[in-house]
DNA sequence: GACGATCGTGCGACAATGTCGCACGTTGTC
DNA sequence: GACAACGTGCGACATTGTCGCACGATCGTC
């Protein structure tokens, strides 16, 4: 056991634990430690951004790292290990591609990709960036984060790419409203994903997962992504979610 | 700076950033470090519940710990640091005590307490934790919780206290649907309290705010909570969670 | 099924590193 | 306005973490 961490993440747990930001002397009282060493550990992890000191009053509290840390880093984890089963099975029933993604920045990044089934030649997409605005994981994602708007502008990539501010607010809208959102050839010509969010603990949205293909597989003869497939991704999406919502460990 | 530390910081950070789990010989080769070194890291964060190791494969993954610390700890710093002057307003408006509180297993940990205004003698709430089902503001909390039922038996703590396991689930669906809950004389004779949720990014609710008082002052003459009272809760609420899932800094 | 390579784990010695005591400057309080 | 308490920085000591090496197990390959 190597003291100086166990004493940083007692450090953590202390200011986890109280409602109140913490004085240097409080925290070394409560730890039994000189001023100096619980000094030299809240200043080291607020090097590293696991917490921050008010300016004012000079009170250490949690910081955000740690969140980003978790959010990020946990869930997205936890994400891939509970939806490999479902997403091939996703992807046996649909025999279309699968893809899980996270939201990073303005961008989608595809943390698994299940290849179609019976199709030879694909490419890996895991570790892939896609945009957000242009693929229907993306706007799923988007749908669902209060930050959304705020982010990168809206970059053309085909005609179809929908970049006017307020229509794509208006597709954020009708994907909450009904629970999945589709992007048809507005990314790559030829080529349409459907997509539902995946939800954890308390109904946060952490990813989203989506089937994608040529658009003449995906969608109807009017273009409209078909009724089986969205109800398919859907119940996947579903699926993962109570998985994750699950038993607390 | 704690080199240890630093090091620790570095692995967190490594694990959060690949979605796969990584093996000993990844972190240390990432991270420039013997194989020892980093082994003796990873098994101090192992034992502080920062990283857990799967047991079939013997790779690391980030550990339940942290979230609890993100969740629990940042979540509820940022609660009650911008809650403060919502919660002074909404005691002023409704001329009752407020309450904040944060569900801390099956019980609601009170973070925050604002007196009723012209009344003199009042115990301070904060830092007191009360029964999840018996409360209005556990009802809120337990009716967002995906782990609620799993939790503690329902104690009985007067005659209206809800104790079986059915009526309470309807009862927790009720605060669904309508958003806001109420629990009248279930855990003090004589007094009530009408609650409503607080949300942070993404709608994840990670508190709840509340007005507690005399029961009379509270209700109309049939045992219900006065609308203009609940309306106030609900208000404050969302403009607490409008604050909590603002700019991200 | 057997061999080899690779990896996780544990131990010990060295010295690099974190700890502790003390003093300074500042802030908040009576 | 004076005192006390706190946050901060520095330096010496020795405790502590690091590194190299070896064992045993496991996985993949022939």
């Amino acid at each position: 056991m190597i003291q100086s961490i166990e004493r940083s993440s007692a450090v953590l747990r202390l200011l986890a634990a109280g409602p109140d930001r913490l004085r240097v002397k409080e925290v070394a009282d409560a730890l039994g430690l000189p001023k100096s060493t619980a000094h030299g550990i809240l200043r080291t992890l607020e090097q590293v951004g696991f917490v921050e000191q008010d300016p004012r009053t000079a009170r250490y509290r949690l910081g955000r790292g740690l969140l980003d840390l978790a959010n990020v880093g946990l869930d997205v984890n936890e994400l891939r290990s509970r939806a490999l089963d479902w997403a091939d099975a996703l992807a046996g029933r649909t025999v279309e591609a699968v893809r899980i993604g996270v939201l990073q920045g303005a961008s989608v990044r595809v943390v698994h990709h299940v290849f179609r089934p019976d199709d030879t030649t694909q490419a890996m997409d895991t570790g892939l960036v896609v945009p957000a605005h242009a693929t229907s994981l993306g706007k799923v994602l988007l749908a669902y984060d209060v930050t959304a708007l705020a982010r990168g502008g809206l970059d053309p990539y085909t005609r179809k790419t929908v970049t006017a501010p307020r229509e794509f607010a208006r597709a954020l809208a009708e994907v909450r409203a009904q629970g999945w959102g589709s992007a048809v050839e507005e990314w790559e010509p030829g080529r349409a994903g459907i997509a539902a969010p995946v939800r954890t603990y308390g109904g946060l949205v952490v990813g989203a997962i989506g089937i994608y293909g040529p658009v003449e597989r995906i969608c109807d003869g009017r273009l409209r992504p078909r009724t089986a497939l969205v109800e398919q991704v859907c119940a996947t999406a579903h699926a993962i979610s109570r998985d994750l919502a699950g038993p607390r460990r």
